[in-house]
RNA sequence: GCACCCAUAGCUCAGCUGGAUAGAGCGUUGCCCUCCGAAGGCAAAGGUCGCACGUUCGAAUCGUGCUGGGUGCGCCA
């Protein structure tokens, strides 16, 4: 039976099937309401902006709501109940709509069709991994700026965080459409790097085989012993007896370069990878700094100034002096920052609005800086810098990473060079793996505190996420593998042409119907910068599956493997579909899914 | 003193550009293993969403003011 419109039109038959389907109901009822301008329901020009489609939060509401009535009912001057009455006749004509009732205070209830989330499974196997893949990113292009530890040393689980934060968020605003460059600024032009030159030369004389002078206040890790071998190498004993003048300028680059190298290995440890590597250090004496100092000054938000001190706490050796400020109360600051320190030297604030400014002049359409949470006084700078030299045209949205706490035996541990409790993310990768890293690292919202402890994070029980997930996707692999000794066919091509049909119970429904979240849930998680959205989803999609498998203890026509063989394939269907899902969202954090546990 | 972040069940946390009776896991209590994988399953109890006003048809969500915790506040990066 061809199925047709309300205008006697046939549906065209969709090679890709429903992708989004609330979108799609979306624009049904967008459709509707316009029709009902037409007919003089509604009057025109009405803002449909807020009307929204959404899961209900209660499951016996129906499969969506519509807040549609509500929202429209004061700009139209007519009681909710009127217009959601006329609005469900429009939708009742609809196909897909199998019953649509008014609730509550004006709430449209929908109810699907069994063959449209049917359908919805075949499409996730016609698609693929591409199936959830937005567009709403429309090809803008997006900076997205994160890690930027000091090269001075490896990292440490500190920066972990930050760094699968920033991949996972860079795979997810992919996956949504944008054009997404990963950016790692180094910060290769203050003091740190001298330290660390001084350092590495402290290591080039023991490799000389003399003593040497670690200072209070150099870097003491044993990580720059083959720093000062590498350096005898290149040198041989030539710099031992010169002054720092000499070799500082030289040793300071070679040093940076080699934990620029050690930087980049631990990151492809974890699985990051980046575009675009900026160096702070080329800012200076290019006349960029200048140059966006400059523009800055052209818009008069530049000008020398004294700095009231800080309330409450007074430094002991303040002392007011003019320095050179920029004027970002202007743009949403509190008070004004200084760019020059009253020596007259750039602050590290300076050559930040340069690179900035060398991100909007670069093109993006959006940048991303992704901060440690101690960093969050440098938030509303920044954003009125980024504001003032792009004319207010790109926004700067700044994610603020707070602290992991370290759990060992049930107790928690602070990091110490000292104690020798240092923790590299090397160490991390090396006990649990890069998986179960990112995956834990991504169970929170970048601005909640999280726990991380060792032993937990590799219990194989479903206690633990990552093992409930993983698990799920296995469980999937082990009927796929059953069916197949059954003589059942299960490559995708053949199981996009199984009888969805047969997938007619409530437990198989639903889980059908979590897998048509996932589109939507690329699109919220998106929009707000929130990979770990999808952490969670995959968490209740696994959950899904996990009860729908349990049910069949006791109903075991649910089995996914049947005696017949084409409803086993239909069942397969579903199974390989939330696998579909599984993997994409996994892809987007990062994580390898696994095909069996062991 | 000021700014930013946080506050939801005993614990750890979700909660969708404001939506209906606020969810999950752990823990607690009670049942259940001949069953595609019991490294579990089912069910129950458990909440003035820190407090108070306000905006709204409707507030955990938005605004203001408090309380409590964290971070930061020129001459570090």
């Amino acid at each position: 039976m061809t199925r047709r419109l309300p205008s006697g039109r046939p549906i065209p038959i969709q090679r890709t099937g429903p992708m989004n389907l609330f979108s799609d109901i979306r624009a049904l009822v967008i459709g509707a309401l316009d029709a009902m301008v037409a007919a003089g329901d509604l009057p025109a020009g009405l803002e449909l902006a807020a009307v929204a489609v959404e899961p209900p939060r209660d499951a016996s509401h129906g499969d969506m709501a519509t807040n549609a009535a509500m929202v429209l009912a004061k700009p139209a001057g007519k009681s909710p109940r009127v217009i959601a009455d006329v609005l469900a006749k429009h939708l009742a004509d609809d196909p897909r709509i199998f019953e649509v009732d008014v609730a509550g205070p004006g709430f449209l209830n929908l109810r699907l069709h069994p063959w449209v989330w049917q359908g919805l499974v075949k499409s996730a196997l016609e698609t693929g991994a591409e199936f959830g893949r937005a567009t709403i990113g429309a090809g803008i292009k997006v900076n997205i700026e994160f890690v930027s530890a000091n090269p001075t040393g490896p990292m440490h689980v500190g920066h972990v965080r930050g760094a699968v934060f920033g991949d996972a968020l860079a795979r997810l605003l992919a996956f949504a459409g944008y054009a997404v460059t990963r950016e790692y600024y180094i910060n290769d032009g203050g003091a740190q790097v001298d330290v660390l030159a001084r350092s590495a030369f402290e290591r080039y004389r023991e490799a000389n085989g003399l003593d040497p002078a670690i200072r209070e206040g150099l870097y003491p890790g044993d990580y720059l012993i083959p720093v000062g071998e590498a350096m005898k190498t290149k040198w041989g004993a030539s710099l031992i007896d010169q002054p720092e003048e000499v070799w500082l300028a030289e040793v300071r680059e070679f040093a940076t370069e080699l934990m620029m190298g050690m930087i980049r290995e631990d990151l492809a440890l974890l699985g990051v990878e980046m575009d675009v590597y900026s160096s702070e250090k080329a800012l200076y004496g290019t006349g960029q700094i200048e140059a966006a100092i400059k523009a800055l000054k052209e818009m008069g938000l530049i000008y020398e100034g004294t700095l009231e001190p800080p309330k409450g706490k007074l430094p002991e050796d303040w002392e007011a002096r003019e320095q050179t400020l920029f004027r970002s109360t202007a743009h949403g600051d509190d008070v004004d920052r200084p760019v020059k320190k009253s020596d007259g030297a750039w602050t590290y604030f300076a050559p930040d609005i340069a690179y900035h400014y060398n991100k909007v002049q670069r093109g993006f359409d959006q940048l991303i800086d992704i901060f440690g949470a101690d960093h969050g006084g440098y938030v509303k700078r920044m954003k009125a810098a980024v504001s003032a030299l792009s004319g207010g045209r790109v926004p700067l949205d700044i994610k603020l990473i707070q602290l992991v706490k370290l759990w060992r035996n049930g107790e928690p541990f602070k990091m110490s060079k000292r104690a020798g409790t240092f923790v590299t993310l090397r160490d991390v990768v090396e006990q649990v793996g890069a998986d179960v890293t990112r995956f834990v690292m991504l169970t929170r919202k970048n601005d909640a505190p999280l726990d991380f402890d060792f032993a937990k994070v590799m219990e194989q029980s479903k206690d633990n996420p990552v093992f409930y997930v993983q698990y799920a996707n296995a469980r999937i692999n082990s009927v796929m593998r059953r069916a197949a000794e059954a003589g059942v066919t299960v490559d995708d091509a053949s199981l996009s042409l199984a009888d969805v049909s047969k997938l007619d119970h409530a437990a198989e429904i639903n889980l059908a119907k979590k897998i048509a979240e996932w589109p939507r849930l690329v699109e919220i998680a998106a929009r707000g910068n929130e990979p770990h959205r999808v952490a969670f989803y995959l968490y209740e999609l696994a959950s899904e599956l996990h009860g729908l498998w349990n049910r069949a203890k006791d109903e075991p026509n649910l089995r996914f493997v049947q005696d017949d063989s084409a409803t086993t394939q239909s069942k397969i269907a579903l199974a390989r579909a939330t696998g579909v899902v599984i993997s994409a969202g996994l892809a987007i954090l990062g994580v390898t899914p696994v095909e069996e546990m062991r």
